[in-house]
DNA sequence: AGCACGCCGACT
DNA sequence: GTCGGCGTGCTC
């Protein structure tokens, strides 16, 4: 048998399967998504096996063995080996990966290399003192490295040399695994429980606890932990390793899945009522999964319709079918609100992947799904790669959120890949969210997807009455602080009917910033053209992109003023001023500052949660997702702060945060209202959200698109590139650009003749928005494109023809397919 | 990505 | 004459 393997080296030349031969004692083992270690040039290194075959089109003699197979249980599958073929197509990355990207950060492979002692034992060759020295340390220790081994004995390096020359020394390489499993001692009754009376027998009158332990052993013949019978029998571990060493029982260890969840209790609950539109939307859903066809919905429903309940009953319908399902829900609103309605309604079967989680935690809750001991799992965007194999329904909760694009390699679309994998397994897709992409709503509109829309809030409640205030006038009224009248007023009104508050600043791009307020100067990193980032418990500044650091400024190195200071997110600054002039408000601050510490942000709501705070006050994260029933009033600071950025999506943004925002107000049984404060009131994205008007808004919005030639309409290609030299990235650039324009015409010739209508443009190549990073220039070319393109061949046509540059001069090319981040 | 192989300059 | 610099090419 012969393998096809994806080896783990991330390069052009790389990119393709190579073929090994299957040992047949390892043939049982080796499945398609085995992750492997082959011979590779002069190392052994990890692979993904992609296909398995019974003869191979490569020379016999040249083919190695694979050497062993990491897994017992393969940690993807046929399917999964797909969809990462699927991914380095769409995304333009190595196959290898858009593998890694699939399992769990534990499994990432680890390369070690270790020195070993080789050669004849028995007969030692001539061997010095010296020699024998360093062969007994290296002896003693676990595993050395190379660089280990020279800091202890730094002036024999000639030796070490020479001893691995004559192969008493020998450098030997490992692939490990980053991941501990967790095992427990365990205590086993014998198989035959006829012997624990025996053994009763046998003990002496004094050993009370052991006799206590047969006794229950006798009862309880289950195998039972160590510790458990130390808490709950006052059996301590002395007692049960004496009669262990007896033999009566065993004592193994046992390995254990870390459950970050096992100390909570989470009440059963069943499905609700649903109201005649859940009612509706659920019939088609379920009869899509009974018909076992993919199908994408997206499901437009307001704030408070209801969803999760339309989530919840339609896995139902698919785990009753004997399937799986995925829930994808942005990083954000991961929230244990959100986890824990899952586990109350499907138990232990639900996996839970978190990034909050630590790596041996995450890892655990990703084996139970591999294992097939949970049949849903819910975490955000790599759960997309959730290794069942059986798969039903994934769901897209909050499908607009910009999280679900990963910026990293693989710049992966979460959202997307779904889309992909459920094709791919005919599984049921179903988008949800109060104020889809237009991305996703335009494909409702050429019947790639069904709109499903759930308008009203469930039990009739009305959506918050919004009120859109113009701060000019306020300006214009001698109203120079930050709340308008409007808002001052119903702050004090909710504090006097002891109601709580959302109060949400809509800051502009990244946060806390360095800047003297006599001349301007702004604190920016000296290897990257971005400001740094003030850290308030260091005291020191710091850049986010190469981790550059120097300590907090007490004079300006430009004029020498003193007054130079941080500019937070702004949020301290209205907290300041709402206690100046609210005195005694209670005020919850949540951003980068009092969110950092591990839990923070779950403790902080918790709090407001049990009403020991007023005013729920923060950025973007507040507006997410979060359900208090006495939150009556939101108020938005400055709606028009994202509007104002360089993005085209900055109107999309701006309406969906501030739809999102309202919807936090009014949804139990108080009435809720809103109140935002704009400086360009008139704006349509501001206006229709202030209506709850999504179909105008969408309407406006993809008109303009559709104009200014923008997605969802055009689809778009960043590439990146980035070097030390400026002339050097230009040149590349404008190749870059010349090239796809060339490849263009060229393929378009034949398209044309063919009825094709696709048309491209590049724009750039132009200084990036961010022009240095770590002390690398970056320039970037934009490609849009639509209709009846071959882009791949076209991308891959023009970027070979940098190969040499990028081999011979270290150019870097990133490439973005569907870019979210403009800036 | 690594690593071997190979062809040129600075030394024991 | 050898050691070692890194440019080039390959890995089933």
């Amino acid at each position: 048998m012969y393998a096809k393997v994806i080896v783990d080296v991330p390069a052009k030349d790389t990119n393709r399967a190579f073929d090994y031969i299957i040992p047949p004692s390892l043939e049982p083992w080796v499945e398609v998504g085995s992750r492997v270690g082959v011979p590779f040039g002069s190392r052994v290194i990890q692979g993904f096996v992609v296909e398995l075959r019974e003869s191979s089109d490569y020379e016999l003699h040249k083919m190695r063995e694979i050497k062993h197979v990491l897994d017992p249980i393969p940690p993807l599958n046929g399917e999964l080996v797909e969809l990462s073929r699927w991914m380095s197509r769409k995304y333009a990355c190595h196959e290898i990966t858009a593998l890694q990207a699939m399992i769990p950060g534990a499994l990432k492979a680890k390369y070690e290399r270790k020195i070993i002692v080789s050669g004849p034992k028995a007969q030692p060759p001539v061997e010095d003192d010296r020699e024998r020295e360093i062969i007994d340390y290296i002896l003693s220790k676990e595993s050395l490295s190379m660089e280990q081994l020279l800091r202890r004995f730094p002036a024999d390096g000639p030796l070490l040399k020479e001893m691995l020359i004559r192969g008493r020394l020998a450098e030997e390489q490992e692939i490990k695994d980053r991941l501990s499993k967790k095992t427990v001692l365990t205590v086993f009754p014998p198989e035959n429980p006829q012997l624990l009376e025996a053994c009763l027998a046998q003990l002496p009158e004094n050993a009370k606890r052991q006799r206590q332990l047969i006794e229950h052993l006798q009862t309880n013949p289950e195998p039972v932990k160590l510790a458990d019978l130390s808490k709950r029998q006052g059996i301590s571990s002395s007692a049960v390793k004496a009669l262990a060493d007896k033999g009566w029982i065993a004592l193994r260890e046992v390995e254990v899945f870390r459950d970050p969840y096992e100390n909570r209790v989470f009440e059963r609950t069943t499905s609700l009522q649903l109201t005649d539109e859940q009612q509706a939307i659920y019939d088609e859903i379920a009869a899509s999964l009974r018909m076992r066809t993919h199908q994408v919905f997206l499901l437009h429903g307001v704030t408070g319709s209801g969803k999760t309940e339309v989530y919840l009953q339609a896995i139902e319908v698919c785990l009753n079918q004997g399937r799986e399902a995925i829930v994808l829900v942005p990083e954000i609103s991961l929230t244990p609100q959100m986890v824990e309605r899952f586990k109350s309604r499907f138990g232990d079967w639900v996996a839970v992947l978190h990034s909050r989680l630590s790596h041996g935690e995450r890892y655990d809750e990703w084996r139970k799904i591999q294992m097939g001991k949970v049949k849903v799992a819910i975490g955000a965007r790599s759960a997309v790669f959730a290794p069942f194999s059986n798969l039903g329904l994934l769901i897209v909760d909050e499908e607009h959120e910009a999280s679900y694009k990963q910026e990293e390699n693989p710049k992966y679309h979460a959202g997307e890949v779904a889309v992909a994998r459920g094709r791919q397994s005919r599984a049921v897709i179903l988008l949800g969210s109060a104020t889809p992409s237009l991305e996703s709503y335009h494909r409702t509109q050429t019947g790639e997807y069904k709109l499903l829309k759930m308008p009203s809030r469930v039990q009739g409640r009305p959506l918050p009455a919004v009120q859109v205030i113009d701060m000019r006038e306020e300006l214009k009224a001698g109203n120079r602080s930050m709340f308008s009248r409007a808002l001052h007023q119903a702050i004090e009104d909710r504090l006097q009917k002891q109601e709580q508050m959302v109060l949400l600043l809509n800051r502009r791009g990244y946060s806390t910033f360095v800047m003297c307020r006599s001349c301007g100067y702004v604190a920016g990193c000296p290897h990257c053209e971005i400001s740094l980032t003030y850290h308030h418990n260091s005291r020191t500044m710091r850049c986010h992109y190469c981790g550059y650091a120097e300590r907090e400024l007490n004079s300006c190195p430009s004029c020498k003023s003193a007054h130079i200071r941080f500019f937070g997110a702004g949020t301290q600054r209205v907290e300041e001023e709402l206690v100046r002039l609210f005195p005694g408000i209670r005020v919850i601050r949540m951003d980068v500052d009092t969110t950092n510490q591990k839990g923070a942000h779950e403790k902080w709501l918790q709090l407001f949660r049990s009403r020991q705070a007023d005013v729920l006050l923060g950025t973007q994260m507040v507006a997410k997702g979060l359900d208090f029933p006495y939150v009556t009033l939101v108020g938005v600071i400055a709606a028009d702060t994202v509007l104002n950025l360089p993005d085209f999506r900055s109107a999309e943004k701006t309406f969906q945060l501030l739809t999102q925002v309202a919807g936090r107000a009014g949804r139990h049984h108080l009435p809720g209202e809103v109140v935002i404060q704009s400086y360009t009131p008139e704006h349509y994205s501001i206006q229709c959200a202030s209506m709850h008007d999504y179909s105008r808004f969408v309407a406006q919005e993809l008109k303009l698109r559709e104009a200014r030639e923008y997605p969802p309409f055009w689809k778009l290609i960043l590439v990146t590139l980035s070097h030390g030299q400026i002339p050097l990235l230009v040149r590349a650039g404008e190749t870059l650009a010349d090239e796809i324009r060339q490849q263009w015409r060229r393929l378009s010739r034949h398209a044309t003749d063919a009825g094709g209508d696709g048309r491209l443009e590049v724009l750039g190549p132009v200084a990036s928005p961010i022009s240095r990073i770590k002390d690398r220039y970056r320039f970037q070319c934009m490609i849009k494109y639509r209709g009846d393109v071959a882009i791949s061949g076209i991308m891959d046509g023009a970027l070979s023809r940098l190969e040499d540059t990028v081999s011979k001069e270290k150019l870097q090319i990133s490439v973005d397919v569907d870019p979210q981040m403009m800036m």
